[in-house]
DNA sequence: GCCAACGTTGGC
DNA sequence: GCCAACGTTGGC
């Protein structure tokens, strides 16, 4: 089993937003990295943190999983969305995504700035300068303790 | 809104 | 295959 970071920029779809669909493919993704993460390391029940990015408080707000196994992105070759790309085609595209569904919606944000403040996630990847990826892998050790901090 | 960091593109 | 230019991310 691995563990996962998903941000989202609450604005585009927040926790509320996972909340009220319960299940949501995750399209969208255009980048390599987190591309293979879903392609190859992802699987059914993989645990997730849902953190929020680009707003007033960034931070992680809630917990979700992994919902399917990897399927190409429709929206590739969806020339009305915002994330079709013209190299893709039908049943040739590049892209991947997998649905995920929701868990649990946090009390309180644990944000960034109070994720900076525990030593032991100091090495969190999201916490690293210049950490772009919308995908991350988070240790199983980071995932626990953030568990017993939110205390779900 | 600024800007550092990073990924991608495309000319050569 | 190098690398400059450009676009995007995302915290602040």
């Amino acid at each position: 089993m691995n563990y996962w970071l998903l941000k989202s920029e609450p604005n585009e779809y927040s926790i509320d937003n996972l909340k009220k669909d319960r299940v949501t493919p995750w399209s969208g993704i255009r980048n390599y990295q987190a591309r293979n993460f879903m392609r190859d390391h992802m699987s059914v029940g993989d645990p997730i943190l849902f953190y929020h990015s680009s707003c007033k408080i960034p931070g992680i707000v809630g917990f979700a999983e992994v919902h399917s196994r990897p399927y190409m992105d429709y929206t590739a070759w969806d020339k009305t969305s915002i994330y079709y790309d013209k190299k893709s085609q039908p049943h040739h595209t590049t892209w991947t995504m997998i649905d995920i569904i929701y868990v649990a919606t946090l009390k309180k944000i644990l944000s960034l700035s109070k994720l900076r403040n525990i030593p032991s996630l100091k090495e969190m990847l999201v916490l690293k300068k210049g950490q772009r990826l919308s995908i991350q892998p988070v240790s199983e050790m980071h995932f626990k303790l953030i568990k017993n901090i939110v205390n779900l």
